[in-house]
Parts: C-alpha cells; sequence; structure tokens
DNA sequence: AATTGTGAAACACTTCACAGCC
DNA sequence: GGCTGTGAAGTGTTTCACAATT
C-alpha cells in the first residue's frame, strides 16, 4: 500500500532540506528509503507526474505535496488514551518530534493519574473524552489502554467522530464501520522475531511498518 | 504473510484455554481474529494436517503447534538497546506478560542510566553488549535509540550473533545480510493515520502489524 | 546521458468453490 | 450437516523493460 511508504518519503526528504539539496532522483530516494527506485516513481506518479525527465524531483515541491496528500499540511489534534507505561512514553514521544501532529489531550480512568501531566499536556478524566473531542475536533486517537477496555474506549473513541485510531492494546477492534483501526500489537510483534531468529527465514533488511 | 498471523492465532488459543474449551473451528477463530476462516485454514495447513473435518482443531495441539513454529516453546533471550522513555516503556512492557520472551538485560551509553534498574533487569553499558550477547546466546535485540546510533548499535548486535532486531528508530537499518530487521516507526504509524482521518480510505476494522 | 513515466509480466496473497471426511 | 483441505480464480502489489523527455 502506498499510504505507508509516504511518511518514509517526508522523513528523507526533511533530510534532504536539511542538507540543502534542491533535486533529488527516483534512484537516491531509493538508496535512501530502501524501496525500489520503480516503485517510488510509482508512487509519486500517483498523485500527478512531479518529476522532471533526466533530472528528478524538487524536494521542495515533492515535500509540500505528500504532506498535502498525507493531511499533515493542516493541524492535525490527537488524544491519547491509557496513561500507563506506554501511554506515557507515547505521549512523550508524539510531543518531542515533529511530525506535524498535536496531542491535544490524555485521558485515564485511575484518578490517582488525572490531574497530572506529561510534558504540559494534562492526564483527564474518561468523563471528559466526548467534550474533548467535539470542541477540539478530534480525528485521530492513540489507544493504549489493557485488552479488556480497548472496544469500549473505542466505541466512545468512534461516538465522538474519531475516524482513525492506532490500537496498541492486544484486541481486535470493531470501528463500527466509521472508524479505520491500525494494531501495533508489541506482544505480536516480538513473537514473530522469534520466528526470524529460529533460522527459518531470509536474511534481509526488511521494511516493517 | 503467515507468520505475522500465528501469534494472533496464539493469543486467541490461550484465551480458549482459559475457556477451556477443546475445539476450536475456522469459523470461530475468524470470528476472533477477523481474519477469514478459509485462510485461517490455510495458515493451519501449511504446517500439516491438525484439523478434524466436520469437527474443527484441537486447541491444545495447535496451541503447541504455533509455539513451536514459532520458536517459542524454547526460552528466547532478548536484550533492549536504548532506554530512554520508550526503551523503558518497551522493557516493562515485555517483562509484565507471558509472551514466552525472556529480557534479560537492557542497555544505554548514558553513565547517568547505568546500573539502575527496570523492575528487576539492570541497565548496563554499552562496553558489555558484546559479553552478554554471547553469555546468553541472545539471537534478537530490541532497538529505542536515537537514529544517528542506530545503524551502529546495528552493527554491534550483528556481530554478535543476533539474528532479528525489531527497530523502533526513524532510521533505516541495514542487517548486513545477517539479521532480520523489522522496523516499527511510530512517526510513520501516526502520519498515516492523518491519511486515514482526512476521508480517503475505505471504512473497515483493518488488523495491522 | 540521465531520468521519469508506464504498459506488461511476474509474483504474492486472498477469496471462491467444492470435493472429501467425520 | 458441518467442517476441513485445496485447486482455481481473482486481486493487489512489485518488478521488468523500454519509450518519452530534458
Amino acid at each position: 500500500m502506498v499510504v505507508k511508504r509516504l511518511p518514509v518519503y517526508l522523513r528523507v526528504l526533511n533530510e534532504l532540506k536539511d542538507e540543502a539539496v534542491d533535486i533529488v532522483s527516483s534512484h537516491e530516494l531509493a538508496r535512501r528509503t530502501g524501496f525500489s527506485s520503480e516503485q517510488i516513481r510509482k508512487d509519486l506518479a500517483c498523485f500527478g507526474a512531479l518529476g522532471t525527465r533526466g533530472l528528478g524531483y524538487r524536494t521542495d515541491v515533492l515535500r509540500e505535496r505528500i504532506r498535502s496528500v498525507l493531511g499533515l499540511d493542516r493541524t492535525l489534534n490527537v488524544v491519547l488514551v491509557g496513561a500507563g507505561n506506554l501511554g506515557t512514553a507515547l505521549a512523550r514521544y508524539t510531543l518531542s518530534r515533529e511530525t506535524g501532529i498535536n496531542l491535544v489531550a490524555v485521558f485515564d480512568d485511575d484518578p490517582e493519574k488525572v490531574g497530572r501531566r506529561i510534558e504540559d499536556v494534562e492526564i483527564r478524566a474518561m468523563a471528559d473524552l466526548a467534550g474533548v473531542l467535539a470542541e477540539q475536533g478530534v480525528r485521530v486517537a492513540i489507544l493504549a489502554v489493557p485488552a479488556s477496555a480497548a472496544q469500549g474506549v473505542t466505541d466512545l473513541l468512534v461516538a465522538g467522530g474519531v475516524e482513525a485510531i492506532l490500537n496498541f492494546s492486544p484486541a481486535k477492534l470493531d470501528g463500527r464501520g466509521k472508524a479505520y483501526v491500525k494494531n501495533i500489537d508489541l506482544a505480536i510483534e516480538l513473537q514473530s522475531l522469534a520466528y526470524y531468529a529460529s533460522g527459518e527465514a531470509g536474511r534481509a533488511g526488511t521494511s516493517g511498518a
């Protein structure tokens, strides 16, 4: 799928911007991303011819185009639910990097945690969730709650208008036909690694999620 | 790819074990995993016919078979490099769950952190890395260091015999033909979500990594 | 000469359809 | 009747080969 590669292009384009490189070829992008040059040309062609034959692609044009396609040219308000170890780390990670993503609030149902801050974002009670979603026009959420609570929280998020959920809990979630759910299950990733370390797989630098 | 689904089956089989269910059909597995029943039968058939026609699969047999295929029937020693926010959270996560994975050590190059403990695992200096890898027969590593350090650490890990690396740093890593590298880039996942929240994508519960 | 853009071929993965079995 | 196992068809993605452009 194309969309998984776009943020990779964006990362490289940001690096190129720092290096003050104006023009880049699909071959150079291939070297830096690990994708094939043909695939890169196909990807880039699919949102309008941008390159110049014999020369390459203008980095600034490409960067803005990808940001626009991803919707990162508009501010993206995100909430995180679950302020445990993983949730807190994810919050700090999101806040610390220039990803174009604005974490507006963190929620947890533990009264002990409510009122604390992660950097300058307050941890709020679940009761406030619907209000914040509506007020801030939040359409993306990160979920880092126990599996048993995951579907319930998902339903609250969907009811509040959230359209995309990044789910770190080990549960199969139903977006109720309204939200896209992307699962990242760390236990699954670790257990998959066991397989690759057992010697069965081909040895190659593979670009995962 | 089959191997990404095996840990999902394993999770469901563990749930079924808790529920004292002895036999399960591909349809029930489909309901619980979100995969299609045909796909499940194909997956399970690929490591030997295990089901009984008209009945289903024996959960205990299936569970042991999958654990064996994944290599989880043998103890899997894992190290983690990088004890920042994310690394620490990953360490706690790995230690807190019954994943069949044994975190033997955490490494960091910050002298401030060396000597501290995460649960009962000590944070050690990078200088100790090669020794621990050899002594404990470590073949899997988790990488949560800044992008700039990632390839250097990868080379140390590969030199020490590591065969699979779960990489959380935003960098394309080269396993030098010896190690399988699986990337999980949180920034990429978040930026991809922006796309799905912009209304371009079909609305369905999608099972990601 | 170098590079993009793209139809065609190759490949991988998923779904369909149904035979075989309990 | 219900379920597994599987060849065949379908679908989506990647690679190949090369024409078109600067």
